[in-house]
DNA sequence: AAAGTAATACGAAAATAATCGTAGATTATT
DNA sequence: AATAATCTACGATTATTTTCGTATTACTTT
């Protein structure tokens, strides 16, 4: 039963991965920072996401408190994996690749992905 | 002014980009391993996306051929783009551990990689 | 040449997602 | 204590996407 965010739900929900918690207000005024919608909508979304489990809330208190439910790393991988089966044919190196050659990276997270991956050949089973 | 395909469509044009041209019914047989749905709708959504540009097509014989049209790498680019924006809050060093973390590489394919971030270093601007 | 098979075109239904308006309740301001 | 501002709830509307049924035309087989 994977509980998958919509579009507009899941920049809400990156929202508050950023943010750990907020009210619809302050998740709101973020949102209109990139995008042109009523407040309502907003809450309405919020609302939905709470129907479907992807966020919690805290409604002791007029102004409801909104916390993401799902765990970030967790859901990331479920989206990667969609994303790269759907756009890659499922080639990490070509997702990679892609990735790493439009952004522009620093020296720093090179050397970051770097020793990441020295890590994995550590462990590496090699199946090609 | 960007042809944007849905998610659908994506599914589509990934087999397209893979094949490099094919009728309705190719199409339509790889699509059935995978999603349940009837021929007319593999149709439907082919000439959706002829209207929209995705696709050109040959029609002088009557089983016509289809063809991707838009460049694999810039759809990629712009696909990338998105998805790191939206999921990532548009880091491409967590987008690319995260990717490579899950997919178990081989050590040919992280050389690979290595050899491309070594030529990325050597042109780095490296702002951060 | 008749019957069956396979193709496209087209419209429209069904499903999903996004947006907003309005009502009612609570809190803050004058 | 009246007025204004701020919330949530909720239904309804609109837009988008996906799916399919039916008609028509072109081939294939008998």
């Amino acid at each position: 039963m994977e509980a998958k965010p919509t579009e507009s739900e899941l920049e809400i929900l990156s929202l508050l991965w950023q943010m750990d918690k907020a009210s619809v207000r302050e998740i709101h005024e973020k949102l209109a920072e990139t995008k042109d919608t009523g407040y309502t909508t907003t809450l309405k979304t919020l609302q939905n996401m709470f129907s479907k489990g992807l966020v919690t809330r805290d409604d002791a208190q007029r102004t409801h408190i909104y916390y993401p439910a799902l765990d970030q790393a967790k859901t990331q991988k479920s989206l990667v994996s969609t994303f790269m089966a759907s756009t890659f044919g499922g080639s990490a190196k070509n997702l990679v690749m892609q990735a790493l050659g439009q952004s522009n990276p620093s020296k720093e997270e090179l050397d970051e992905i770097r020793q990441f991956m020295d890590q994995l050949t550590a462990k590496d089973h090699g199946d090609n």
